[in-house]
DNA sequence: AAGCTGTTTGTGAGTAATCACTTACTCTTT
DNA sequence: AAAGAGTAAGTGATTACTCACAAACAGCTT
């Protein structure tokens, strides 16, 4: 991977979640990355390649940490990092992660099957967690933080979300952490 | 507004949500509408003022419901109807939300205050609710809800998951119906 | 009814600009 | 000297948009 090479994957990514894929021309990024627009085409074959590139270099950076998770054993501990990860990845990187979640609505994108197994891992990851600590419907509860998650990495992206108090919140609802005050505000486990 | 005024809007729409904006170039709305490309510049003046038309039409019909439901006073109902909203939004108008949520993350397009407004009053609704049910952080718990609903509806939109099932789990939790089994999981609120 | 007139709706053939991509070539490294 | 890295100048196809013109329709006067 030589210098150049790196740079355009970095501008175009820059550029990919700034703009969006379609709407991003091979010769912005060459210029802005200050190389010629034939080299884009040497390493990286195509446009869709150069996009494919990005993607499976950030995913690589997922499956490491989901991984660490899914050999976590204490199902709180299994819980609270699960709630974690997805701002630490945003905060990481940012641009990658808006990029991701705009191609999720256009069809057109494959979701490069990794992605898929990450999120699954997890997901078994969390039931187990919920199972082990004697929640009723361990599938449903998982499949509502899940949820949730998805729609707070959706609204640090788009809004900006004191995610820290919020979740804190979470984490005493799910008795993760103590509530700060005297009051509680817990989830009912059974 | 003529016949092929709103052809053009619906397969523009149907066009958008499959493709991208960006992607979706007036010749093919154009020849799939089977109408001149020069009218569709007649009628709306740019590729971009069509795009408006259409996200202005969606958001006239997204406003008479949040009304509604900001003129309910029973606490619970607001909450159910809340909750409700998104699903029923998204199960009668598809495409215009899944090109909604596409957008989103390109930051170039203007978000039209109306929906702000639109957010904002349910927010408000929905923290009123929560207040006059004694829940001790009404902020955060309207802020967890409306969040989840974000992930709700864009897992609605590019998973297929069980909805009716998860909204009864979620109105379970916060004690807007009965538990089927004797089993309890809802949320405690003081 | 019939004719006249102005406005809106619609068309088809343009246009310049831009697109993703190619090719012939040089430079650098080993 | 062989191979990969890098460039500049192209390529045809496609893009959003324009323009000159025709068809359809409305109202108004006979």
């Amino acid at each position: 991977m030589t210098e150049k090479q790196e740079l355009i994957l970095s501008v175009a990514l820059n550029l990919f979640a700034k703009q969006g894929f379609a709407a991003t021309p091979t010769s912005q990024i060459a210029k802005e990355a200050q190389v010629s627009e034939g080299l884009i085409f040497r390493h990286f074959g195509s446009k869709e390649g150069l996009l494919q590139a990005i993607l499976e270099e950030g995913q690589a950076r997922v499956q490491a940490m989901v991984n660490s998770i899914a050999e976590e054993t204490d199902p709180r501990r299994i819980i609270t990092r699960v709630i974690d990860l997805p701002v630490q990845l945003i905060e990481q990187e940012r641009e990658f992660w808006g990029l991701q979640f705009a191609l999720k609505y256009s069809q057109k994108i494959l979701p490069s099957k990794q992605q898929d197994t990450s999120v699954i891992a997890l997901t078994k990851a969390l039931y187990q967690a919920f199972d082990t600590l004697g929640y009723d419907y361990p599938d449903k509860e998982t499949e509502f933080l899940m949820i949730f998650l998805e729609g707070l990495s959706s609204a640090m992206l788009t809004q900006d979300i004191q995610v820290n108090s919020l979740v804190r919140f979470v984490k005493v609802k799910y008795d993760l952490v103590q509530a700060q005050s005297s009051k509680k505000t817990q989830l009912q486990k059974v």
